[in-house]
DNA sequence: ATCAGCATGTAAGGCGTTACATGATTCA
DNA sequence: TGAATCATGTAACGCCTTACATGCTGAT
């Protein structure tokens, strides 16, 4: 596996599951993932080509029943195992790109209502994302006594817990500014 | 400025107050920016360069006095330009590339343990930088009549009321886990 | 008939990291 | 004297995105 290419991770981790495409990996990625990874076509073809080299995933007999190729990949003992290994792994790094954070650092170059805009801005598109993460909460919560469930679960309260405290902070901001 | 390249930004923020040369800004990216974006000299220093080709930072006079030669930058006008109309951009990109997430999400191919684990580790680490985001806090607080500062403030705030909600998530998904 | 969605892939290019190269100063 | 810090910069390389190329299928 590429050393630092966690897209590799991703996949492994979604083929784990259920035989996949790319087509089908960039869904899932698109879906609630989206919320802690992305991951374009032009990411994950080739990474899947790559890992197929490595033995880490299988091709399956392309699916010609009807139209375009559609290849499945299957995950291998080795992938399995280069999955887990990454699981077991102390080493982690968690990165932040804020560029709402970075904004409001930099804020006194600007009038307050500027800061009180992005703001606004921010709290408009985390609202309309924990509405999503409600959703999928409530679905969870029916099926949630499967195993792979409950990590799902997991996932999505800490984003409702996190863009709840992010709400929090949006209001007790906009009044401090507007002191 | 380059189209996708934020860390003309910072650059651009951090001149706003003073003349730095890259090694302070580095510095100063290592320091609370790092919570929100990160930088290393070999994206800085290229930065610089193409900021001064551009007409948007100023090279200072070289200070010789002693030793080694140090190039302070000073913002130009055209640049504080740039900065304020990005301040005022109602387009940002927040992104997060959480490890954690992921290997949480795919949990399941393991024992609960090693989630656990994981968590443990996160947690650890977000109270390590709890403790820190605290003590900026309360030097913040003391020079809070400054306008510059409440906008540090402001994201500090930010950072303490995140990494309290990871806390309390921590805590309640340990307990999930064990059930 | 047309458009959205299904499906795979490549090419160009940008951004960024790590490691390296170089050398002065300061402090123990 | 040796290590840490100050200070600037380049080179190699990897990751990823955007845009492009191609063509089928199913619904309206």
């Amino acid at each position: 596996m590429a050393k630092d290419r966690k897209i590799d991770l991703v996949i492994l981790g979604l083929l784990a599951h259920e035989d996949l495409t790319g087509y089908d990996i960039k869904k899932y990625i698109d879906g609630s993932i989206r919320f802690f990874w992305k991951g374009s076509f032009g990411s994950i073809y080739p990474a899947l080509s790559d890992m197929e080299m490595q033995g880490l995933v299988k091709r399956k007999k392309s699916d010609n029943s009807g139209g375009r190729e559609k290849i499945a990949y299957h995950l291998t003992k080795k992938g399995e195992d280069a999955l887990k290994a990454w699981l077991k792994e102390e080493k982690v790094s968690n990165e932040l790109k804020y560029e709402t954070l970075l904004k409001l650092y930099f804020g006194g170059v600007e009038d307050r209502s500027v800061t009180i805009r992005n703001i606004e801005l921010f709290e408009e598109n985390i609202k309309q994302n924990l509405e999503i993460l409600k959703v999928y909460k409530s679905n969870l919560e029916k099926v949630l006594d499967e195993e792979d469930h409950l990590y799902y679960y997991l996932t999505v309260t800490f984003g409702i817990d996190t863009y709840e405290a992010y709400l929090k902070w949006c209001t007790k901001s906009k009044k401090l500014l507007k002191k």
